[in-house]
DNA sequence: GAGTAAATACTAAGGTTTTCGTTTTACAAA
DNA sequence: TTTGTAAAACGAAAACCTTAGTATTTACTC
C-alpha cells in the first residue's frame, strides 16, 4: 500500500529547482529565461515540467493575473542533505567520512577549497564539544 | 560529434554494479545470490541488466564453462569521484567545500565519522604543503 | 549423435521522463 | 461585447528504464 516515490528529483526537474531557488519564486518564462542560451526548450515543455514538480508537491503555486508563480515547497539545504544521505547509502556503504575522502582525493581540489573544507571540520568540532 | 551519453548509472545498473566491486567479478546467479531476499528478481532480469551493462560498456565479459563472468571495467572509487563531481556541479555551484559543509550539518553524523573526516583533511593537507 | 539442463538472446509490455503541439481559458483593450 | 494575446491544460509522441516471458543456443552426459 505505500508508495514508492523515490522523493528524488530527475535531471530536468532539478535543472529547474535551481532556478527557483535562485529566484526565490518564479512563473514558467522566470525560470525560461534563466536557462542557457543553447538550451532551447518550448515554452510548453517548461510547463510541463513545473506542473509536474506541482504535482509531485515540490513546489506549489499561486495565481497572480493571469500566470502562475511557483514556489519551492523545500528549501535547498533540506534536497543538499538528503540527496547526499542517499549517495552515501548507495555508493559510500553508507559511511559519511568515506565520501569525504573520495571528494579529498580529487587531484582537481584547490587550496582554497582544502582550506574551507578544513575550517568546516574545525568549526564543527569545536561547537560540539564547546 | 560527441557522445552525449551521461556515463552515470541508473538505479539498478548501480545496485548491480555494487555487487560485482564486491564480488570483483561474477555470473549473473552470483550477483542474483547477493540481492536481498525481499528483491525477488527473475534471473532473466538480472540476466537483462548485465547485458545492458556491457554494452554501455560498464562491464565486459568472459566465457567460463557455459556462463558469462562479468568484470567492471572501472573501479568503484573512480565511480565515486566521478558522481561526486556531477553532484557538486548540479547541486552545490562546483563548490565542494558547500557539499562538505552540507554534509557536516547532518545533525546525525556520529563523533566517529567526525574524527574520521577531520584526519582525512589534516592528512591530505599535510601531503600537500609537505 | 540425442537428450537434457542451464545460460543467453530476443522481444515485448508497462512505467517514467522529456519534449512539444493543440486546444482551452483568462484577461484586457477596442 | 467582441476580439486579440498570453498562459494554462490537455494529450500524446519519443526515448529510456525495469521487468520478465519465450525461444534459442550451449555444453555436458550417455
Amino acid at each position: 500500500m505505500k508508495k514508492k516515490k523515490s522523493d528524488l528529483l530527475t535531471e530536468v526537474e532539478l535543472e529547474f529547482m535551481n532556478e527557483l531557488w535562485a529566484l526565490g519564486e518564479g512563473t514558467v518564462r522566470d525560470v525560461l529565461a534563466r536557462l542557457p542560451d543553447d538550451r532551447n526548450l518550448a515554452y510548453t515543455s517548461a510547463a510541463t515540467i513545473l506542473r509536474i514538480l506541482e504535482q509531485k508537491e515540490f513546489v506549489t503555486s499561486r495565481k497572480e493575473g493571469k500566470s502562475h508563480v511557483y514556489i519551492p515547497t523545500l528549501a535547498r539545504d533540506t534536497y543538499q542533505s538528503r540527496t547526499l544521505r542517499d549517495l552515501s547509502m548507495k555508493l559510500f556503504d553508507d559511511t559519511p567520512a568515506s565520501l569525504v575522502a573520495r571528494l579529498l582525493s580529487d587531484e582537481e581540489l584547490t587550496e582554497e577549497a582544502l582550506g574551507q573544507i578544513r575550517a568546516l571540520v574545525d568549526r564543527r568540532l569545536k561547537n560540539d564539544t564547546g
